[in-house]
DNA sequence: TTTATTGT
């Protein structure tokens, strides 16, 4: 095991991470070479893919130089190319797909595809003109109040980030739904390392035509003083939102000629030093499959995936 | 630069 293997393993807990099996991403997906014919029929009636007739009369893609302000068809079908991770409670905004989690109040999943012209500096979107407001669509019950953040020492985290939606205001405006947030430690890791590694994402468009994200909460067990394992997380506000022990992020980047490169992290929601490489947060994407109960990009063609984690597959 | 909160 390398040296940078341990450091991450020691960081984001020992026994968490041992309680999952380190197999290899592309053993799962060598059997799954047909995975995108079978892709569209396996979706049930979601409410944006309700009926396929009805596709034809709802606007396709804007023309050139346009942008969509609402979750059109073509629009989700672009963001989610590569598989949805999970069905629960699934909502489509603006520019990205969220999967609710009612029973924590904190999102499963959300989905992003981002471009150089997405995350691209933009006078006219400015994001202090965004507010944080609760997803009226989520049943009062279930629904995240900014009441809940209020005092609580935690930041309202941004699980599709805003920076990653410039091409219009009504596009940030959509990032600040609290379906969309997480209670996150504000200093030294939301607005520190976790911010780097949005940044980093946001980076990879310099290289690749299409990045795809996926982004959410993990709630991570740990060994206590009893020799049992537990999941332990705080609960914040009136709703009791969870505060996840951890956050990842599945990356991947599809290159000009189609080839794919994968990227999986896991960062745990407490401070982290600056000077800590990203490295270190990375684990296999399988790891953050069975943790977080959700499979990432199963529609990919796994021809085109050429490395994860930056490794030659 | 972007990420955010504090009976300021």
């Amino acid at each position: 095991m390398s040296t940078s293997k341990m450091r991450n393993i020691l960081t984001i807990g020992a026994t968490a991470i041992s309680a999952f099996y380190l197999g290899t991403y592309t053993n799962r997906l060598q059997n799954k070479d047909d995975a995108t014919e079978e892709g569209i029929c396996r979706l049930p009636g979601l409410p944006f893919f309700s009926t396929v007739s009805a596709a034809t009369l709802v606007p396709a893609t804007p023309a050139p130089g346009e942008v969509n302000l609402t979750a059109t068809p073509s629009r989700i079908s672009q963001i989610m190319k590569y598989g949805f991770p999970g069905l629960d409670h699934v909502r489509s905004h603006s520019d990205y797909v969220l999967s609710y989690d009612r029973r924590n109040r904190v999102p499963h999943w959300v989905f992003e595809h981002i471009t150089a012209d997405s995350v691209a500096k933009n006078d006219a979107v400015d994001r202090s003109k965004c507010d944080f407001r609760a997803d009226e669509s989520i049943h009062p019950y279930f629904r995240a109040q900014n009441t809940d953040y209020r005092r609580s020492g935690y930041d309202r985290g941004h699980m599709a980030a805003a920076g990653n939606h410039r091409l219009h205001q009504k596009h940030c405006d959509d990032t600040f739904l609290l379906s969309n947030m997480a209670p996150q430690v504000g200093q030294g890791f939301n607005r520190d390392s976790w911010n780097r590694l949005e940044s980093y994402v946001r980076k990879l468009t310099r290289t690749y035509a299409n990045v795809y994200v996926c982004t959410g909460p993990l709630y991570l067990p740990h060994k206590e003083d009893d020799g049992k394992m537990y999941v332990k997380y705080e609960v914040i506000g009136p709703n009791t939102v969870a505060v996840p022990t951890h956050f990842y992020k599945v990356i991947v980047s599809e290159a000009a000629d189609q080839k794919l490169h994968m990227e999986a992290y896991i960062m745990p929601n407490k401070v982290i030093s600056d000077d800590t490489p990203l490295q270190v947060f990375q684990v296999p994407p399988e790891t953050v499959e069975r943790a977080a109960g959700l499979l990432f990009f199963d529609q990919m063609n796994r021809k085109q995936l050429v490395s994860v984690n930056g490794k030659k597959v």
